[in-house]
Order: C-alpha cells, then structure tokens, then sequence
DNA sequence: ACTCAGGCGCTAC
DNA sequence: AGTAGCGCCTGAG
C-alpha cells in the first residue's frame, strides 16, 4: 500500500467541527492520529482546495490566535468567516477557547461548560 | 510579557 | 540535492 493519503485524516477531523466553534491544531492532529503533526495539520490547511467543504478557518493556533500574519489578507478573512460563525474575538484578536473551543464529544458525561 | 530550545513533517528556493 | 523556513506545540528561563 502506497499509504493512505494523509491529509484525508487531518481534513475528517476538521470537517467534525462544528459552526461557531474552533479547534487547535495540535488538537486537530491529535484527534487525527498524529500527535505532535500539528505543524503538518498547518499544511494541509494551506493545501487545502476552495470548496472543498473543509472549515480551514476553524482551525486555529493553540494561543486562541490566527496564525496567519495579522497584516494578511489571509486573517482578515479567517477572522471574517469565524465572526460570521458566531465567534467572537477578544482583545488582542484572541477567540476564548475555553468558549468556543471545540470539545470533541468523548464517552465519557458530556459535561460542557 | 518574551526568548530560547527541542520535536515533527512538509514546502520552496 | 541540501538548506532554510513554515498557518505549530510545549516547556523552561
């Protein structure tokens, strides 16, 4: 087997994020499978084609921050697309993870908040 | 608050 | 074909 795509795994987990809601990288490649790729998750946001239905701007660094730089197009537009989602920027551009952080439904209670 | 260092895999020149 | 730089993370100073 020539392997398995790769990206596939990182683009199902981001696909699982809901609206309104954010996830880290490290998260993201860790829900993957692949602990301590977060850097590879990164790419294959930055790989990623338009319309491909995956929320690349849910994708977050783990400071709560764009990652892209602040002057870029590109994070006005991630900021845009996550504000319309209805989430909300702190001071700084900073997004609340403790809010609207992901929480991965697990076995266990869903205690959220 | 910031810098430095180690780890990890990929992309671009 | 080798080297730096990245949509990163974490820990320590």
């Amino acid at each position: 087997m020539t392997g398995e795509g790769g990206y596939e795994a990182i683009y199902a987990v981001v696909r699982r994020v809901p609206r309104g809601r954010v996830a880290t990288y490290g998260q993201v490649a860790l829900l993957a499978g692949r602990p301590g790729r977060a850097r590879q998750v990164g790419y294959a946001m930055h790989a990623l084609p338009e319309g491909s239905g995956v929320p690349w701007q849910r994708v977050i660094n783990a400071s709560g921050r764009i990652s892209f730089h602040p002057d870029s197009m590109e994070h006005a537009v991630q900021r845009a697309l996550l504000e319309s989602e209805g989430v909300a920027f702190g001071p700084g551009g900073a997004v609340s993870l403790e809010r609207f952080g992901w929480k991965p439904r697990t076995k266990a209670g869903g205690r959220r908040r």
